[in-house]
DNA sequence: TGTCAATATCGACGGTTGTCGATACACTCC
DNA sequence: GGAGTGTATCGACAACCGTCGATATTGACA
């Protein structure tokens, strides 16, 4: 596979994997939650849970936040949104309605990833 | 990568690649593409357009319909549907308005993927 | 039937990804 | 400081994926 160089794709191939995607769906339905409860709800190791969320993080869809030793991660609302946009703009035959010129917006700008959560 | 039992990560993987996300958006601006059009867009060979149009096939992304020697792509609309419904489930914190009981669509049933392009 | 054009399949190759155990790092508490 | 807990990184390995050239298949047409 290539460099991902659209971010659409990035942030697709992020989602793409069924421990992720389990890991974005807990998220979504309860933001914050601490690193070691995934490893709990997701039946891998612990590394791997942590490369998973390294990934998740660089792609942009998540964020973290260090407590103490623990750190929590939570959903990015704009990857969020440019899936939904991604969902938009691929319905076929849509058109563009009066005072919505600003529909079809790719090429996408990167989103932002995350460097390894921050010391407290 | 493991078997993808989840459906909703067989369609996210058939959409994060960069050849097949061009395919995509080229059939949802302009629905009912050749085949052909796509080895000229995309810059790959023949057989890996056709290994992508397979892909995006069996994972119900797309349907094809064969006339005379050539055979015709379009989007299949529930494909789209279903990551609009992915990225409607993915909103944080959203509740589920009253008359709209159905939302939360997870597990989802499997897109019924097709074979190859049917003879005339 | 033979030829040509369009598409699908096969086989192979290199690069990427997901996984784990071991280990390093960061923080808290004593 | 030292022990303990939680998390990230490293190194290695097997499996998977994208790509291509060669070839098979399908349909149109003479």
């Amino acid at each position: 596979m290539k460099r991902q160089l659209d971010p659409d794709v990035t942030l697709l191939a992020a989602l793409a994997d069924p421990v992720r995607l389990t890991i974005v769906r807990q998220l979504a339905d309860c933001d914050g939650i601490c690193a070691c409860d995934f490893t709990a709800s997701c039946d891998v190791s612990q590394p791997t849970v942590s490369h998973h969320l390294k990934v998740l993080r660089e792609a942009g869809v998540v964020t973290s936040e260090r407590r103490g030793s623990q750190v929590y991660y939570r959903l990015a609302p704009m990857a969020i949104g440019r899936l939904s946009a991604l969902a938009r703009d691929l319905v076929p035959g849509d058109f563009i309605p009066a005072g919505d010129l600003v529909r079809r917006s790719r090429p996408a700008a990167p989103l932002s990833p995350e460097g390894p959560p921050a010391r407290a």
